[in-house]
DNA sequence: TACTTTACAGACAATTCTGTCTGTTTATCT
DNA sequence: AGATAAACAGACAGAATTGTCTGTAAAGTA
């Protein structure tokens, strides 16, 4: 029974909660209830419920940069990673209930004009464009046309992850995991 | 100098105001008060902000669909009329400040769970993917490949919508337009 | 032992939110 | 003119919000 500090448990449990209800719908009243830290020490690490938010997202983005950057290394074919990373994407939304990206749903937020927030929701969103377009340049040689696979690949993504999240059901994923292998050479 | 009845003009009202900033960042006070209202005016018509929610989302959606209905009407080959579709969404989008789609934006929410308003929801994105079904179905004869070229170009439509939105940029409607085109045979 | 850091407990202020309520004014119709 | 319906004005309740503030307890460290 590990009892990590103040900081990182309202990081977790505020993650968590976030992530279920969006941010909006939290307050940081129940976060540090269901954290069982205080409010002064809560203010202390942070200094509003802003940069939770971006922390939160921070962290979020480590998390999936990690895991882009091991797919990346392995040896295998761009089709078989594709296929593995919507495989992942639609295990991720079954396993949360069709809650959909932390990321678009927080940048639906009127309150995500906050400048700190929306620097992690496009540093995110490039970063994932990014990693179709070098899985995609590595199955097809001309420059141009790798880069417009890999931004097909990456529209095809976020369609299915919201429309998975709008209709709470999986065929978006399994649809878009189909497109996005036919726009790759065998 | 028409002066509509307190319901439309709160409708209207309420629409610009909760596609421009979101369902949860408008509040009652400030629909009345835009409209000219007052508060008991407002509640004559609509018995809680949740169902002047779904009255907006109906409102869109009779929008939208009657717009559908005559691009279907229309003579010209499926491949054009997509293509027709994609470039109207990029005008919408770049006119209204990349706000993106109001549904995904208001599913987003935790509130959204009302049955009212997820119901609203569930009907706009199925209407639209029988949308692309149908385009796709009169130039794909097979039954089954045909809706699902409709489903992938729906998930491209999606993906550039919630794109553009998180990226304030154009080009993930660009590239969904190209991807879309290219799944339908000349 | 004395000091410092960390965290807890919780009152409080200042807004903001939805929804209810009382009462007044204006317009329309007979 | 008189009756009826629609809309206005705005106070009020009750709850929830973020953020500040005071004080206390427990732990490690010199």
């Amino acid at each position: 029974m590990r009892k990590p500090n103040a900081k990182d448990r309202i990081l977790e449990t505020a993650g968590a909660l976030f992530f279920q209800r969006g941010y909006s719908g939290v307050g940081i009243n129940e976060i540090i209830e269901k954290a069982g830290t205080a409010k002064a020490s809560f203010y202390q690490y942070y200094p509003s419920k802003e940069s939770l938010c971006e922390a939160w997202l921070r962290a979020l983005h480590d998390q999936s940069e990690n895991y882009r950057r091991v797919l990346l290394e392995e040896p295998g074919p761009s089709r078989e990673k594709v296929a593995r990373y919507f495989d992942r994407l639609g295990k991720f939304l079954v396993e949360s209930d069709f809650r959909g990206c932390p990321y678009s749903n927080t940048g639906a937020l009127s309150e995500a004009n906050c400048p700190g927030i929306a620097e992690q929701i496009r540093e995110h969103k490039e970063a994932t464009r990014n990693f179709f377009r070098i899985l995609a340049s590595r199955s097809i040689d001309e420059h141009a046309k790798a880069d417009e696979t890999g931004d097909r690949i990456f529209v095809l993504y976020s369609g299915a992850t919201a429309e998975s999240q709008n209709l709470k059901e999986l065929w978006p994923v399994t649809v878009a995991r189909s497109a996005a292998v036919d726009l790759l050479p065998i």
